[in-house]
DNA sequence: TAGATTGTTAATCGATTAACAATC
DNA sequence: TAGATTGTTAATCGATTAACAATC
């Protein structure tokens, strides 16, 4: 397939074709009219204006469980992301091997990010150790950080932080879950469901959302989809 | 601090205190005017709301190195998550202990789902398990799936899935730093730069909020937040 | 009563989408 | 040329917010 018009691209993800076209055009014209796009072209503009193109050395700090996970994680390579090193500050970790890579101590750190330019730091210390860590990243010229220590870091301007709570996601079906089970101690409706007019209707929009079959994969169709699908929207971050 | 007001409440999150009073009207009307709203009773009622008060048990499937995270990630717990089991298919692993649950082959699953009430289930097996995982945790009962494995599942209608892809995050980190390097063939500019009008103001607005300092915690004022700075907006699903 | 603050209406703002001229 | 499809304008839709009556 070399090309693809707006309408089945649209089509396959769930979206208006309108809104797909406009958003492509913010990163130029790179359709032709009466044609479509090209494919191969397409894939390659927009990986590259979202920096898959490139190269990314990252260093995961903490080589306990959840490190040793990320550090065999198969989505990363194929994303990019590089293994510069693993390392830990504990000596009996030090010295080991995880996915291959032998397990480094934290005072190489430094040497570490100069050498291999290393931008992105991955923490998965426990919690008590992150923010040091985070300074030591910090300090040795890591500019985004990427954090799965349930600690909320402290960093100066132009250092990015993002930080992942794997319970979110646990939330956001729970929360799918108690709306299945219509378990609400009034007759198995919500407070929502008490409240005014407007209201009432935007409650039952939500519960067709969350009641509905919202997969993980797009492009069933448009129910469940849309800013109104989006639960998350009231979850807390 | 027994009262807070949406003025306050408003301020320490960063958004509009219209918008907050707005949001809290959807979930009845807990404040009192010329007072504001209690808070130890506003937190009741958002976490009810959110199903953050009930026991959810779940089990884990899938004991490598990311089930063990899981298992011993401490989030789960104060939020109402309770490891009914671990699970695995693996006599290797069937028998070991992970955060002080012993690991129970994949034959007791049902067994399990049935006398515990577990209607929410986490995979983390290798990707080529996944779906036979997932189709076993559904004819048992389970009726949302937590996906760790980078394998989109089908499910039946009425089955919850959400996937859990570890590379997203650092993927918005890669580009966040991409535009912090400014690194673009042409001249330091995106290809955005090239576009015209309005679209250039929108390139800008996005740049802007890619090289600010969004934290990870709310509340630090409003740069860098709201839609135009959810740099996800872009990123694929 | 006077001051404070909610809950909600109405105005504003911005995002989505229908429509269509441009053009392959 | 006729048909197809883009890129963009203008209309529509929905979300945010200013303003304020209700009321503590």
């Amino acid at each position: 397939m070399p090309t693809v018009s707006s309408e089945e691209l649209a089509a396959a993800a769930g979206v208006n074709s309108a809104k797909l076209r406009k958003d492509f055009s913010y990163l130029g014209s790179y359709g032709t009219r009466g044609v479509g796009y090209d494919v191969e072209y397409l894939v390659y503009q927009i990986s590259r204006e979202l920096g898959l193109t490139q190269d990314w050395p990252v260093v995961i700090v903490g080589i306990g469980n959840l490190g040793h996970a990320l550090a065999n994680y198969g989505g990363f390579a194929s994303r990019g992301f590089r293994v510069a090193a693993l390392l830990d500050a504990d000596p009996a970790v030090v010295g080991s091997t995880a996915a291959g890579l032998p397990v480094r101590h934290m005072d190489e750190l430094e040497e570490i990010v100069a050498s291999q330019h290393v931008s992105i730091g991955v923490i998965t210390t426990p919690p008590g150790a992150a923010q040091q860590v985070c300074d030591r990243l910090v300090e040795a010229g890591v500019t985004s950080i990427l954090n799965f220590a349930p600690t909320v870091l402290t960093v100066p301007d132009g250092v990015d932080v993002r930080k992942v709570d794997l319970s979110i996601e646990l939330q956001i079906l729970a929360f799918h879950e108690q709306r299945k089970a219509g378990d609400e101690p009034t007759s198995g409706d919500s407070v929502l469901d008490r409240a005014p007019g407007p209201v009432r209707a935007a409650a039952a929009k939500l519960r067709r959302a969350a009641g509905g079959t919202a997969k993980s994969d797009a492009g069933k169709g448009k129910s469940g989809k849309g800013p109104d699908g989006d639960i998350s929207a009231v979850m807390p971050a």
